[in-house]
RNA sequence: GGGGGCGUAGCUCAACUGGUUAGAGUGCCACCCUGUCACGGUGGAUGUUGCGGGUUCGAGUCCCGUCGCUCUCGCCA
């Protein structure tokens, strides 16, 4: 018989009755009856209840029946009589009886309880990762987000794409997030990099002719962390092909996400082709570029009819340059639904905290209008808002008067707000869409000087010609991002696989022919030598997996995940290293802030004890000191 | 770097307006129980109330500072 396991816990059935088996696994629970003991056991497949006589000589060999200690049983597959059968479990028509035990593995005190559903603070949790990890809700979450990486290769080669590798140790990117740094211990004083996407080699795989290139990739970004941003690292699906257009990318995509969703979830998915939305008209309507389309609600632009109001708030705000917009939402005046006059007031508080300088509203009930502004307007005001936004009865406008941007950014809080209180959102569904058309460029706000408004290796739309003869700040750029229930998937682009129009877009930002070519030189003098047109895309894994797993923030899904601030707490990383590391390195700490005073006090206690071995050993082989950079 | 929230037993939480020896559940320890399945019962141990200072006759509670966690703005080509 085997020394650990014939079967797994999750294994035993009705047919197995009579067997003699060997299972090994934590102890789920311990139930002792006193003449009789219920163990289950767990391991990665299931429980299995073990029955244990007490008077056996193998019940003394474990001092304490602690939960989570690990043992081997071995006995005898017994069927349970119908009315002891547990619908609950797998298993649970059969269960072990004990006839030996060996004790695998003891355990002290744990932290946590694993086998029960309580709150652990994440700090514990992350810091006894692997106890955490044993916890059915998380363990099951970590097999499925393996799975759908399973699902993603299967997918992306049956679409004719290869996985291929790139490097992990590259040249820092001169534009985007923070950089990793790692030094060189070959050249004192240089460092590679981190790559934060492999996006210059996948690019280049595509001059190379590799034709549709995919990799489950590492990245790694030194940014701070938000619920669906892990810090330091993540991994994304990122995809490259050649000879595609925009249209071709949005394919495949469709074609993968509303393949592989459904294997996950039952939630509904909306069918391809996923909206495509400009991204200005995404600002105009819901005040940001990645919208919550499960959310109805959205901006109505009614500037034109107040341009001439009598409300002075709003016809000043107007004549000022300023517009006008309203939030249509229906049905909240009438019937049950009717809200309390405390729900305006804590809608303008809202609004106000998020910027604004008020908010007014009017509410269309039982025929009438009531509202706070409704007398200041002299003209059609009212019939016009009617129209325009297609009131009925029962409806609510809320209305944002301010430049533009402002009333953008608040309104799109407000939408948010707004459909999270009303509950308008429906949580049984995925929304994806794509935000199309970014602007190639935009003003600093600073300098007012050009500079490209998000990826500067995006194709213009329109290429040369447009770049000599548009607006540059009309020029928009084949440049999207995807996004799902108000989360960005991914940010995607057809490239700019043409020197010269990269060379003339750097030069109205500018930068001289020089820096490009020092900056980018490695892609660019690939570029002239024959590239093909390509384009790709990145969609986050552990988005994804958070998506599916319906997990309320990034680290769910990550086996072991980074705190907020990008420490593993388990493995007591980053940590100080030893001095010799950094004088191998040439890297020499400058105790610049209090905080880092302690780390530098070790630090020289450690090279303190290396010159103290060193100045040992040269004294036994009567060696020259050799270097005694230590500790400066 | 800025803002909000939190910090009391191994864990989850309670403790009025500042007032007795800081409690409960769970876990832990001991004992009882032959059909439970998050078993049940009886008893017990466990606290620098994150840390430091201050106000007060008296501080878990109020004030100041500090540390940690978390959400968020900046940041994320």
């Amino acid at each position: 018989m085997h020394e650990f396991r014939t079967h797994t816990c999750g294994q035993l059935r009705k047919s197995d009755v009579g067997q003699t088996v060997r299972i090994s696994g934590w102890i789920n629970s311990v139930r002792d009856h006193g003449g009789v003991i219920f163990i289950d056991l767990r391991d990665h497949y299931g429980k299995t209840q073990v029955v244990i006589d007490p008077t056996k000589e193998f019940y003394r060999e474990l001092e304490r029946w602690r939960v989570e200690t690990v043992v081997c049983f071995t006995g005898t597959v017994v069927a349970r009589t119908p009315e002891t059968v547990n619908p609950k479990l797998a298993t649970g028509e059969i269960e072990l009886v004990a006839e030996a035990m060996t004790v695998l593995g003891e355990t002290e005190q744990v932290p946590f309880q694993v086998a029960k559903d309580e709150d652990v603070p994440e700090s514990l949790r992350l810091k006894y990762r692997f106890l955490d990890l044993r916890r059915d809700d998380l363990h099951k979450k970590i097999v499925m987000r393996s799975r759908l990486i399973e699902e993603l290769r299967r997918k992306m080669w049956s679409l004719g794409f290869t996985e291929y590798q790139t490097p992990i140790l590259t040249s820092s990117s001169p534009e985007g997030a923070r950089d990793y740094l790692v030094p060189s211990r070959v050249h004192p004083g240089k460092f590679y990099a981190l790559p934060q996407a492999p996006q210059q080699f996948k690019q280049l795989l595509m001059v190379a002719g590799f034709d549709r290139y995919f990799q489950i990739a590492p990245c790694f970004r030194d940014e701070d962390a938000r619920a669906d941003r892990s810090p330091g690292e993540f991994y994304q699906l990122d995809i490259e092909m050649s000879y595609a257009t925009q249209e071709d990318i949005f394919a495949i995509l469709e074609n993968l996400l509303t393949e592989i969703f459904p294997k996950f979830t039952t939630k509904k998915i909306n069918a391809a082709p996923f909206p495509r939305i400009p991204y200005r008209e995404s600002m105009d309507r819901f005040g940001s570029d990645k919208p919550d389309l499960r959310n109805p609600l959205e901006m109505i632009d009614v500037t034109e009819i107040f341009r001439n109001s009598g409300f002075q708030a709003f016809t000043k705000n107007v004549a000022n340059g300023g517009v006008v917009k309203a939030i249509k939402v229906s049905g909240i005046a009438a019937g049950s639904n009717s809200q309390p006059r405390r729900f305006y007031d804590e809608m303008i508080k809202f609004a106000q905290e998020s910027g604004a300088k008020g908010m007014a509203y009017i509410i269309w009930a039982n025929g009438e209008t009531r509202s706070p502004i409704v007398k200041f307007m002299t003209g059609n005001e009212i019939p016009e808002l009617e129209a325009k936004a297609g009131i009925q009865d029962g409806d609510v406008l809320f209305f944002l008067a301010d430049q533009k941007a402002l009333v953008n950014s608040v309104g799109g809080k407000v939408i948010t707000e707004l459909g999270r209180r009303l509950n308008l959102i429906n949580q049984d569904e995925f929304k994806f869409c794509w935000i199309v058309d970014f602007p190639m460029f935009e003003t600093d706000e600073e300098t007012g000087s050009l500079i490209f408004s998000h990826n500067p290796f995006s194709m213009p739309q329109g290429g040369m010609k447009a770049i000599m003869e548009k607006n540059p700040l009309d020029i928009l750029a084949y440049q999207y991002d995807i996004v799902c229930n108000g989360i960005e998937l991914s940010s995607g682009a057809i490239r700019n696989h043409q020197p010269e129009l990269m060379y003339k877009m750097f030069e109205m930002c500018g930068y001289t022919r020089e820096i490009v070519d020092e900056k980018f030189g490695g892609m660019i003098n690939a570029f002239k030598l024959g590239a093909p047109p390509h384009g790709g895309i990145a969609p986050g894994v552990d988005r994804m997996a958070m998506l599916l797993a319906d997990a309320p923030n990034i680290r769910e899904v990550i086996a072991f995940p980074f705190n907020q601030q990008a420490e593993d707490l388990m493995m007591n990383a980053p940590a100080p290293v030893d001095m010799k590391q950094l004088r191998e390195l040439r890297v020499i700490p400058v105790p610049q802030e209090l905080k880092y005073e302690e780390t530098f006090k070790k630090l020289l206690a450690e090279a303190e004890k290396v010159r103290a071995a060193e100045a040992a050993a040269a004294a036994m082989t009567a060696a020259p000191a050799q270097d005694t950079e230590a500790g400066k």
